[in-house]
DNA sequence: TAGTTGACCGGAA
DNA sequence: ATTCCGGCCAACT
C-alpha cells in the first residue's frame, strides 16, 4: 500500500533530480511526471529557479524540444557546456 | 480565498 | 526557424 504524499511537490521534485545520473537529462515534464503532477511542468521551472541547492544537478533537466531551458548558475551556455562535458549530444 | 508569477508544453500562424 | 497564445500546476503575496 503506497503511502500518501506528505511532503510537498518542491520536495518531491528535488529528489527526483537529484537521483539524475550523469550523462543523463531528463525534462521538466519527465521530472513533473516522476514527481507525481504529469502536467506540472511549468511549476517544475519555477521551483529549480528558485532551488540553489548544488546537491542537485539541475542541470540535467532540460525542455521537451530538445533546447537547454534556462540557468540560474552561469547562464544557458554554461548549462549546455556541463550537459556536453558529461556526454549528452546537443542539437 | 483569490490573484499573480514563472528555468514549460504543444500547437498554430 | 521564430513568435504568439492558451493550458496546466504549485508557490507566493
Amino acid at each position: 500500500m503506497k503511502k500518501t504524499f506528505t511532503k510537498t511537490f518542491t520536495q518531491r521534485v528535488r529528489d527526483v533530480v537529484r537521483k539524475i545520473p550523469k550523462g543523463k537529462v531528463l525534462s521538466y515534464k519527465e521530472v513533473a511526471k516522476k514527481a507525481g503532477s504529469p502536467n506540472a511542468s511549468q511549476a517544475v521551472g519555477s521551483i529549480m529557479s528558485k532551488n540553489y541547492d548544488k546537491t542537485i544537478p539541475c542541470h540535467r533537466v532540460i525542455r521537451s524540444d530538445g533546447k537547454a531551458g534556462r540557468y540560474n548558475r552561469g547562464g544557458i551556455r554554461v548549462k549546455r557546456g556541463l550537459l556536453i562535458s558529461e556526454g549528452y549530444y546537443f542539437k
